[in-house]
DNA sequence: GTGAAAGCGCTAACAC
DNA sequence: GTGTTAGCGCTTTCAC
């Protein structure tokens, strides 16, 4: 049988509510010396307050849901950036006592059925499309925190890197190194959002170098190694104009690296490879990967600061923060050489 | 404000346990009539049940704690391998229409306070020593699933993978290939747990082969790239005897194979590696990775499924559950070639 | 400072 | 089939 309140208070000969104030904090209102001889019972009891009694009963649940899509049938993937800024945020989450219930969501409703369900004090949205993140309608009053999101929706703050400028950080890189034929290798984008965005900037360097860019170097392919392994092998195989590639994920780049070289050229000496992201995996492969880098660490902890700021009352959504990102230059990059492209 | 059952049982004019009986599917309780009116309402009132109230009255809160170590202020750091494991537990546990809280863990006795605070109905804790399950004393009567741990705590149940015949593989294929020194790369190791049992079945394959083993091979490093890198280093530069090596973990057999090839000699040409787990990045480093694979869909499934079991009374802890493992032969281990080993 | 009363939204147990 | 009563463990409000 679990210790309550009610133990507590029998046993102290004080009334539930003097040891409810004793047990959380409100010191002001307990003499030191009840406080004392309290606090001396609940430990040794080892008395843990009951997190469902004290939601239902207080309408805050300190319980921050982190939601991530999941197709109904497939295994939950997160990739492994997510799964850095993760565990930033589990660990600000905690420093602050909260708890994190974590969750997959096939339909942007059941965001809405957790957060009511649970009472979430508030909500982490991580890797929903813009058009879902529009959708979110959450419960008044309870904050939805989205990261890496460029939707207009206002009941979401926002928290994201510079991917702008990350694109155009890519392609200054590859034109200054002289590449004039830059692949832009992503999944299908629209006109906003994230890829959108990487996109924007990349093609902003062309133009500030005055280089012009042609649709037919657009490939479109989600990012999974395997699907970047083909890719790089037909950019290997049949582009010989095409000396630079800039993908908008490292698994995809790496892929992209194995795939040219099964095509029998190499990187960078016949074509220089960009990602995005700066996962470990980075620097694992052969090449080193030259990538931009994004701030896991400030990132995860920006946003659960944000969101709990806000729970608590302190701050209210307003302009998305934007986490600057860096060019990180190893191997995978190297000037356009002079030898002919034979193929 | 939310929508409750007394909500619900007003505009229906017939009793809140009724709409509870028909919300929780209790139909035999119910006339058809009823049920059918009462439903229409709770989806057009788009009436969602308050867990935490079901989890006061019910004692039961379909609430799954994922538990894992963390130092107190560091962040918490995933593997990848469990990172799958999680992606499979996560999906057989919202299929069986339960939750999930995660939770980094300082201290044991957190385990039991969160089991007792959230009122979990099982947890399953992952990535603790042998040392730290056995202290485990969760409330009684709630469940709680060690994965890859060896402790012989009978409150727990657990699921592992073969590590023996894992490390029993790796040396077997090694000395099939002609390798006579093996080195042995691990975390420290006492005389149980998971390494220990990896060390056992490379040993016994030493034996099986009439081939006697040095202690001096034995390399303690902590699996991690970095330190893989290093030790790598010195293996290569300083030990030219030692013609393979075996890591008990995929990341630590990659840095390894950086250090060797850091010091001037060539995987698999003058050294061999081996690894464990599969993990993605196996394949993507060159050459690619020797490994012992663990099941990772199992291992997740299968847990979640014996977890939930024994919340829902079918089934109670018993023996372990070990998931096979099996080698998968890439690039980085090749015959011991003959040319003298020059430094 | 301390305590009594009421109620959060739900379910178990039993009456009708 | 349906409704009533009680109570899960806690916090809020308001007396004292």
């Amino acid at each position: 049988m679990p210790v309550t309140l009610k133990d507590i208070a029998a046993e102290a000969g004080v009334s539930l509510m003097t040891v409810s104030n004793v047990v959380n904090g409100n010191h002001d209102k307990v003499s030191v010396g009840t406080i004392e001889r309290v606090r001396a019972i609940v430990d040794r009891r080892g008395y843990v307050a009951n997190a469902s009694a004290r939601s239902l009963a207080a309408k805050s649940s300190r319980l921050i849901g982190l939601l991530v899509p999941s197709s109904e049938h497939d295994v939950l993937v997160l990739s492994p950036h997510n799964v850095a800024v993760f565990g930033f945020l589990e660990r600000r989450l905690r420093d602050r006592g909260y708890h994190l219930l974590f969750r997959g969501v096939t339909e942007t409703a059941e965001v809405d059925v957790a957060v009511r369900s649970w009472n979430l004090d508030g909500a982490v949205v991580l890797g929903f499309l813009d058009e879902e993140v529009d959708g979110f309608a959450p419960a008044a009053g309870t904050p939805i925190l989205a990261l890496d999101s460029y939707s207009g929706n206002t009941r979401t703050t926002g928290v994201r890197s510079d991917d702008r400028e990350g694109g155009r950080l890519a392609a200054e890189h590859l034109l200054a190194l002289g590449h004039r034929r830059i692949a832009f290798a992503s999944p299908a984008f629209s006109d906003v959002g994230l890829v959108r965005q990487r996109f924007d900037g990349f093609l902003q360097a062309h133009q500030d170098a005055g280089v012009a860019w042609h649709d037919s170097d657009l490939l479109v392919v989600d990012p999974t190694w395997e699907l970047g392994v083909e890719v790089g092998r037909t950019l290997g195989a049949d582009h010989p104009d095409v000396t630079a590639a800039f993908a908008t994920a490292d698994i995809l780049a790496v892929g992209l690296m194995e795939g040219i070289a099964r095509s029998g050229r190499s990187v960078p000496g016949d074509v220089s490879v960009v990602g995005f992201d700066d996962i470990d995996l980075a620097h694992y492969v052969t090449p080193k990967l030259t990538t931009v880098r994004q701030d896991v660490g400030t990132k995860g902890s920006i946003a659960a600061s944000m969101l709990l700021d806000e729970v608590e009352g302190v701050g209210t959504p307003g302009e998305p923060v934007v986490i600057p990102v860096e060019l990180v230059v190893r191997e995978s990059t190297g000037p356009l050489s002079d030898r002919p492209s034979s193929v």
